[in-house]
DNA sequence: TTGTAGGCGTTATCAA
DNA sequence: TTGATAACGCCTACAA
């Protein structure tokens, strides 16, 4: 079945001038009203009004239970008031600390780090806190320059979406004395803690479940280096404990969208009738493997069965829909930014090391 | 044709416990060694080095320009050789602009939205800036809250996937004397730059294009309130204009994910046979009212014409394919980087006011 | 429980 | 073109 897509350009509006929108104003409300000052009030101006010296306010907003419950009242009344927000480059300059958590994403263009960050942001809110998104690109260098920033930023914690391979630098992070969470793989000596998953096993998963579904000839594609390393390894120890033969392997450099999962499919297509099952260890370009291959005309799973990795919305509502070595991107934020903020607030967790579980979710392509 | 999705559940490893990763250990590099100090270099330590006084430093790294190129010379040396950057939290302090932009999105869930959230990221970084990701959740009183940090912050722009409505908040913004950039919306008067995208002319275009295709009994499906009500607008006004009659309006409140669009198809569906097209202005919404379709087995777009509005990689890629009122989130972004990376630089903008094109990507869902 | 003194590291301002 | 001085706003250390 070939699929034609058609793109019919039309002028934006009529005359070829937009529309303005009529966008709702709605005044301003009774209590915002201090939002016309130009000027941030600061500690000194809240502690004037509430008849205590800037200190005490300070104790109020950070430790409120070492100051006497009426001064507190009193204070936090003129902070409500106010509006009074502390001024966080003083109070990160005076204290070594911000409350800025940095995120780290090693593509900044795919959706599970997208996820992830933004699970990782939402938690961290709720504490106070406010993550600030840098990418690493996979690149050594990258990730050096963005540690001396680090240094000089003091930000109060780190999530990583991977871990890091250069020893100075986890020489260097270690050494910010901070809360850092790697994630994404699970080695045994994270720099500090880790939301860890085993990109061996999910090689091994895979491999296993298209050998259990009747396949023997075996095809992989997946990332140069790094985890698409991790999971063709897996994917190859498996293989030989079964007997089974992989008689294809791909691995790419960078993937940025569904469509460079076309070009591979036709390869691991043309390679011959000779592959009935393909790992695609990333988790575009197996939806765009599965798009490809019904184009081409090729039955899925009958001609060839394919396994990605990962899971999002699409890869269940696809046609036919793709099983995955399955795990929550989202998830994984989430708690990598509660042990941060667990952390941070005294309460040292108690696994430093948690293990993400992963599921095969067996669907339409295998 | 009905589909079913079945996930069967396994253990991540035959012993239940993981495997660990073997992850690669690169030892470290010859230039990188100074990662190992634990405390950060100041300015002071670089211009004893170069025997200059902190002020040239500086000055070197600001307004390289101003400072004699032998001492530039001198001085770049050991800011190389140190591995000096900055503190930003002191830098911000004393001159009131940190490197620091903040985006606010209207949606944290959204893809679009982070999209653009990247596409800015990416222009601004190169520009020497950080975002900042914030939510505003489309409610007055975040938003509110939200601009009082900043007050405090100074950071060195901002953008937003939205409009701001509340005149206070507005005007709050504007005082802080940075850079803003709203989007997604068109208003006459933006607090200051704005990327904008006209939602009548959207809601416009898709009524048009409905009729054009032969449709005469039209239903709308959005959010309620901001953009989704100036969609309505459009869609209404149009088919005013072209005597069709709209049969079903339904306004959402919050919109999450793709299975969100089952339900509404399903009453969308249900409301009749009365129906023969419907603009679904949300992107999830939309694909997931495609999907849903195909599983009540309605014929799209004979028993039903289904149109969307964004554009992502799936709404060309599902089976069949969304028609939609296309733009581009990342580029939104993008531009949105850029205007205030041109305008920190002194390089101000010629178009203040930049308008985003649309256009109907016609495909089979229609 | 509250307050005083001083400095975090940088850059604006003014002077040379 | 370079430097001396002071201040950004807060919080640590110590004192009362």
């Amino acid at each position: 079945m070939v699929e034609t897509v058609q793109d019919s350009e039309r002028p934006t509006s009529p005359g070829g001038s937009p529309t303005f929108d009529e966008v709702v104003r709605v005044p301003s409300a009774l209590g915002a009203g201090d939002g016309g000052k130009g000027k941030a009030i600061r500690i000194e101006d809240v502690a004037r009004e509430a008849g205590v010296s800037p200190i005490t306010v300070s104790r109020v907003l950070r430790s409120p239970d070492v100051v006497s419950p009426a001064t507190r009242t009193r204070v936090l009344a003129v902070v409500q008031r106010t509006g009074y927000v502390s001024n966080p480059h003083a109070s990160a300059l005076r204290s070594g600390r911000s409350s800025i958590v940095a995120a780290f994403l090693s593509n900044i263009f795919s959706q599970q780090y997208n996820d992830a960050a933004t699970g990782c942001a939402e938690v961290l809110e709720e504490a106070g806190y406010q993550l600030m998104i840098g990418q690493t690109s996979y690149s050594y260098s990258r990730e050096t320059a963005a540690i001396q920033a680090l240094r000089a930023l003091k930000p109060a914690g780190i999530f990583m979406t991977g871990v890091v391979e250069l020893e100075s630098n986890r020489r260097a992070m270690r050494e910010l004395g901070i809360p850092i969470v790697e994630s994404w793989a699970l080695p045994r000596d994270p720099i500090d803690m880790l939301v860890g998953l085993s990109n061996t096993d999910a090689g091994r998963m895979a491999c296993e479940h298209l050998v259990s579904r009747g396949r023997r000839r075996l095809a992989f594609v997946g990332r140069r280096g790094g985890r698409g390393r991790l999971r063709l390894k897996g994917f190859e120890e498996k293989a030989r404990e079964l007997g089974v033969e992989i008689v294809f392997v791909r691995e790419v450099e960078n993937v940025q969208s569904i469509s460079d999962g076309h070009a591979i499919l036709r390869e691991v297509a043309a390679e011959g009738s000779k592959a009935d099952a393909v790992f695609v260890a990333n988790d575009l370009l197996a939806i765009g493997a599965v798009l490809e291959a019904r184009r081409l005309g090729l039955s899925v799973p009958d001609d060839l069965a394919i396994l990605g990795i990962g899971d999002s919305d699409f890869a269940a509502q696809i046609t036919p829909s793709l099983s995955v070595v399955a795990f929550d991107a989202t998830a994984i934020g989430r708690r990598a930014g509660r042990l941060i903020a667990e952390r941070l607030s005294g309460t040292a967790p108690i696994h430093p090391i948690e293990h993400v579980e992963m599921r095969l979710a067996q669907r339409q392509s295998t």
